[in-house]
RNA sequence: GCCGGUGUGGCGAAAUGGCAGACGCACAGGACUUAAAAUCCUGGGACCGUAAAAAGUCGUGUGGGUUCGAGUCCCACCACCGGCACCA
């Protein structure tokens, strides 16, 4: 292969533009007030110079790559796709005449730096910014427009020391119900038992008290309540909840980095173990994390994705009298209609009511007579049982307690509750198909109307009784169906079985199948409420209001998802800017370090393992853990997620030294600035149909591309954070990402997903060397549609490769390349770019008028590469200017102004060969003349000179009208099968086609001797005959 | 089990309900060449035909339906991929 013959100098033209690029900033982004350089091309298209505010700058667009985690191995084929596709939109959008933000970064924490940290004792920062180094020359190799100056890595302390000052935010905020947002948290009152009467002190004058008032011990008291109150309410907060903890990877995980019972990275077993951690409170945003999705533009599938996540449902909570006790179980359940049909109780083995009975002695000593042997779980005592089940749990993997086909464990505790409806007796038994994690960690069990209570129930004996059958009307429109012999969905099949059953079985109780769709309520009746004959529905609402009048229940809604364990036994990571005190009690409590004391920075360390002692490998640089004043720094880090929390915030203004991310620069680019006055009108001609105009800034971050993989925890979290700034008066949109788009997954050649292990994995570098990076772009984006995922295959690059050799022909004189190559041979070491100069361009191109021909191959062209761009269809687009290629080779005479605007329609997708072949043109021939005449706007204002980068050349428009056929061609069909195409000119009538179509001679032999019943004539598209 | 996505030539794929297979890869034949590479031209869904054509039939995972007309819309099913999974 490297022996074939090159197709053009991509080796002398990939780097000259690079460089030229990069010494000119063409792609720099200016903020609002900031002093364009003289000169600079994007000043020049927009007659801008000096300082420029906001409103005069054109309208922004924000588009934005997901960051690379920086590994070791370097960038494969997967990372390019996502950014040549943005990469594309970026150079596209500048043409249009937008002002493109096009960052990129790197997402620099995290494990694998620091497990090699720990073999050789490297410190983590190194290997850090060797991988930088190879991930950025990798991506700048590849001729992304981004914009450098804005470059951040999130280990960075001018980052991360805003990292810290949001988790400060989060730390100094509650979430106010009663407004629906976060607030300082200065704003929360306390409950009147705490109200700290007469005297006003203030958080941070109580804690510096702590030396001079030892006397005031009642005070000490209250306010120690009190702090204790406030911290419970933090949205950063400190919990003692169990926690998963990985031995090998020596730290605790969130849940969703525990992947069926083994961490993520590494696939090491986990446990779980109760462990001081700092949480997030996320859940007081599950419902604005909900409804906002309907207000952004992401594909459905991720949407759901996110709204299963955060699993909200409906249900109430109800309280059931535990017997000859006053203690109470509280359950949640989506289904309070079934209340009269549950017939026991199940309390996940970590329910606290568990504990307490262990050490309290709330269950009886010996199991009551008659208790079936199965109950007892092989044990003599209630105590032993429960005991001994509850240690199994707990030694269970997560694995282990949700497999499917698993059989349904369970030990009765001895104990009753009461049926608050009807007054049963009912038993309460402890199993782990119960989660402590979801709604109280306890259920009332209906059998009859719930898969998993009615297999339980089965195995043990329990009841199963009936209270809910079909709804009649259902079935009427199921038996209807069916009679049709239209297929019935499964609700639809279960409905029946139902209704079959109940036929059969009339008088049973007990069902034998559990029936667990909503439907009409029976045996649901006591003295003071009847549900009977209600739909589910319906009933939901009656029993729900009984139980509020009765104090034993109410309307709640429940949530799957968690709050954000937050803290990590790490080194590489965020340090907490928070300190641990005692107060005069002896209690510890933590502290916030002030925001000037910021960034905190990691200690030094010689090892980076944790201490023998379990502590994280903070704990082991002393001198840095421990302050003067006795208080003690917090030894945890944040996780890697922290700080891509809000890196597309910290690119608006990467450089600010005194906030995040300035007023005007986030409203600029946010895009809320000046929303009503300045709705576009800067390009009143840009020839592109009124949907494909460009909009008024949208809010937020215009397009943000990246892989699947981060479809809810990155994309949760970073939400979750923006409402809190939202909340907080930090950022001006409730939502970070307008439009989000994953890209697929590429494919080793075999099909298979790339790894290593595979032998599959296909290096840029390699493909880069051979083909080069127009190639490789091109062919990243040929493949197929973007979101799909697709094998790859490295012939396809050569055909791409052909093109773009088929595109330099189209330009180029053959005589003068071979006196190049010629010359590149035997000056080999200079090898210089001076030698491109040799190249001429090819003689067939002409200053002259193109033929309407000509015209109509070039604006089909426009059209199709227009459109698909604005859909993300860049296979098709591409497949466009082959056809364009195809066609203009075979011109004798090549008008100048058809191919400088087919290089405007390349650049995005080749930007070195286009700017290569633009500068030889601007030299060979005057860079004014433009395909349309009449249209001083275009040659005028662009304000491009001669030796411009093509980067800021005005996209061409299309013109519909010399897209006109003269003649168009017909198929005709008889009873829908074609038998001919006719051609007919294009503005014949419908009866023109009609009689054409009739009068044809291969048509005749299919309508001879039959009836025409009816003619479809289709204007433009197909006439179809349709006769007996 | 639930949710989402995808099934079209040898392969990657394309087709506002209107000529299925654009564009590209691989392949075959030809031109150029001493030869090869590169380049250029031509061909191509399957079947049935034929010396070669033409004509004809079938064809977008499977089975139904709607329609003058379905890859596209509706119903059911199958396979593969991704996510969630005892969430009460």
């Amino acid at each position: 292969m490297s022996s074939s013959r090159r197709q053009y100098p991509f080796h002398l033209i990939e780097p000259k533009w690079q460089q030229f690029w990069d010494e000119q900033q063409t792609f720099r982004a200016f903020n609002p007030g900031e002093a364009l350089p003289d000169g600079h091309p994007f000043a020049r298209r927009h007659n801008l110079s000096g300082k420029v505010a906001a409103t005069q700058l054109p309208p922004k667009f924000y588009i934005l790559d997901m960051f690379p985690y920086p590994s070791g191995a370097g960038l494969h084929v997967g990372h390019p796709e996502g950014y040549t596709a943005t990469d594309i939109l970026a150079r596209y959008k500048r043409a249009q005449g937008l002002h493109v933000l096009h960052p990129m970064g790197w997402d620099a924490f995290g494990l694998p730096a620091e497990q090699y940290a720990v073999k050789t004792g490297q410190h983590p920062r190194n290997t850090t910014e060797a991988n930088i180094a190879t991930f950025k020359r990798q991506i700048q190799s590849l001729g992304f427009s981004y914009d450098w100056s804005r470059e951040l890595a999130t280990t960075d302390p001018d980052y991360f020391r805003w990292t810290q000052w949001i988790f400060l935010k989060l730390y100094n905020s509650w979430f106010n119900p009663e407004k629906n947002k976060a607030e300082p948290i200065e704003t929360l009152k306390y409950p009147a038992e705490l109200e700290n009467v007469g005297q006003a002190s203030s958080l941070s004058q109580t804690s510096k008290k702590n030396g001079d008032r030892q006397d005031a011990c009642p005070t000490n008291e209250l306010e120690s309540r009190r702090r204790a109150y406030r911290d419970s309410k933090r949205l950063a907060y400190v919990s003692e909840q169990p926690v998963w903890w990985c031995e090998q990877l020596g730290t605790v995980l969130a849940n969703e980095e525990v992947v069926d019972g083994k961490s993520e990275v590494g696939g090491f077993p986990v446990v779980r173990k109760p462990m001081r951690q700092w949480m997030l409170r996320i859940t007081a945003y599950a419902e604005k994390l909900l409804a906002d999705l309907d207000t952004i533009d992401w594909t459905d599938s991720l949407k759901e994705m996110q709204r299963n996540w955060i699993g909200r449902s409906e249900g109430a909570e109800v309280k059931f009298q535990i017997s000859n006790s006053e203690s109470q179980i509280t359950v949640f359940t989506t289904r309070p209609d079934t209340l009269f049909g549950a017939t026991y109780m199940v309390l996940s083995p970590e329910h606290k009511l568990v504990d307490e009975w262990l050490k309290d002695d709330g269950i009886p000593s010996e199991w009551p007579t008659g208790t079936p042997e199965e109950w007892k779980g092989g044990k003599d005592t209630p105590y032993d049982a429960i005991w001994a089940y509850g240690l199994c749990a707990a030694a269970k993997s997560d694995l282990d307690r949700t497999a499917l086909a698993k059989e349904k464990t369970g030990v009765w505790t001895g104990v009753y509750a009461i049926n608050p409806v009807n007054g049963e007796k009912i038993p309460i038994w402890i199993a782990d198909y119960v989660l402590a994690s979801y709604g109280t960690g306890a259920i009332m069990a209906v059998p009859a109307h719930d898969e998993r209570d009615f297999e339980f129930a089965k195995k043990f004996g329990l009841g199963i009784p009936r209270v809910v059958i079909p709804a009649e009307e259902e079935i009427y429109a199921i038996a209807e169906k069916s009679y049709r012999n239209q297929g019935l969905s499964q609700q639809e099949k279960q409905l029946w079985e139902a209704h079959v059953e109940l036929n059969n079985r009339q008088n049973a109780v007990d069902v034998i199948e559990p029936f667990c769709l909503p439907g009409i309520s029976c045996n649901s009746s006591n003295e003071e409420v009847s549900l009977n004959g209600l739909y589910s529905s319906d009933a939901k609402q009656k029993i729900t209001a009984w139980l509020e009048g009765k104090n034993l229940g109410k309307r709640t809604i429940n949530y799957k998802l968690r709050d954000w364990l937050f803290s990590r036994q790490r080194y590489w990571g965020e340090p907490f800017p928070i300190i641990w005190k005692r107060d005069a009690g002896g209690n510890l409590y933590h502290e916030a370090l002030p925001e000037s004391s910021l960034p905190l920075l990691p200690p030094t360390l010689e090892d980076y393992k944790p201490t023998s002692d379990g502590q994280p490998p903070l704990a082991r640089a002393k001198e840095w853990l421990n302050l003067p004043d006795g208080s003690v720094r917090e030894t945890n880090t944040m996780p890697q997620w922290a700080g891509s929390c809000w890196y597309y915030l910290r690119y608006l203004d990467a450089k600010n030294s005194n906030a995040f991310v300035s007023k005007e620069a986030e409203s600029y680019w946010m895009g809320t600035a000046g929303r009503e006055s300045r709705v576009e009108s800067r390009e009143p001609d840009s020839g592109l149909p009124s949907s494909l105009v460009p909009r008024p800034s949208t809010p937020g971050v215009d397009l943000y591309v990246g892989g699947t993989e981060h479809a809810v925890l990155h994309l949760l979290y970073a939400r979750f954070w923006h409402k809190v700034l939202f909340d907080l008066g930090h950022v001006s949109t409730p939502e970070p990402f307008f439009k989000l788009v994953n890209q697929g997954l590429i494919l080793g050649e075999d099909g298979q997903k790339m790894s290593k292990s595979r032998g599959n994995v296909v290096n840029p570098d390699d493909i880069l060397k051979e083909f080069g990076a127009d190639a490789f772009r091109l062919y990243e984006m040929f493949l197929g549609p973007l979101e799909m995922v697709k094998p790859w295959n490295t012939k396809g690059v050569e055909g791409v490769y052909r093109f773009l050799g088929r595109v330099w022909r189209l330009f180029v004189d053959e005589a003068s390349e071979t006196e190049f190559e010629q010359a590149q041979t035997t000056a080999k070491e200079q090898g210089s770019k001076q030698l491109l100069n040799l190249i001429k361009l090819n003689s067939a191109i002409k200053d002259v008028p193109a033929t309407p021909a000509q015209l109509k191959t070039l604006h089909a062209c426009i059209k199709k590469v227009t459109e698909d761009l604005e859909g993300l269809r860049f296979n098709t687009a591409i497949s466009a200017m082959m056809v364009f290629v195809n066609d203009a080779i075979t011109w004798e005479t090549k008008p100048v102004s058809v191919l400088r605007e087919f290089l405007v329609l390349l650049a995005p997708f080749a930007p070195h060969i286009a700017e290569e072949l633009w500068e030889k043109l601007s030299t060979g021939h005057s860079p004014q003349s433009t395909v349309h005449s009449p249209q001083p706007a275009r040659t005028g204002d662009s304000g491009l000179r001669t030796g411009d980068s093509l980067s800021y050349a005005r996209w061409p428009k299309f013109d519909p009208a010399l897209l006109v056929e003269s003649e168009i061609e017909i198929p005709v069909q008889v009873n829908g099968k074609l038998r001919v195409v006719i051609k007919v000119p294009a503005n014949a009538t419908q009866a023109d086609l009609e009689t054409a179509a009739k009068n044809s001679i291969e048509v005749k032999p299919f309508i001879d001797g039959k009836t025409i019943k009816k003619i479809i004539v289709v204007p433009k598209k197909l006439v179809n005959i349709v006769a007996v």
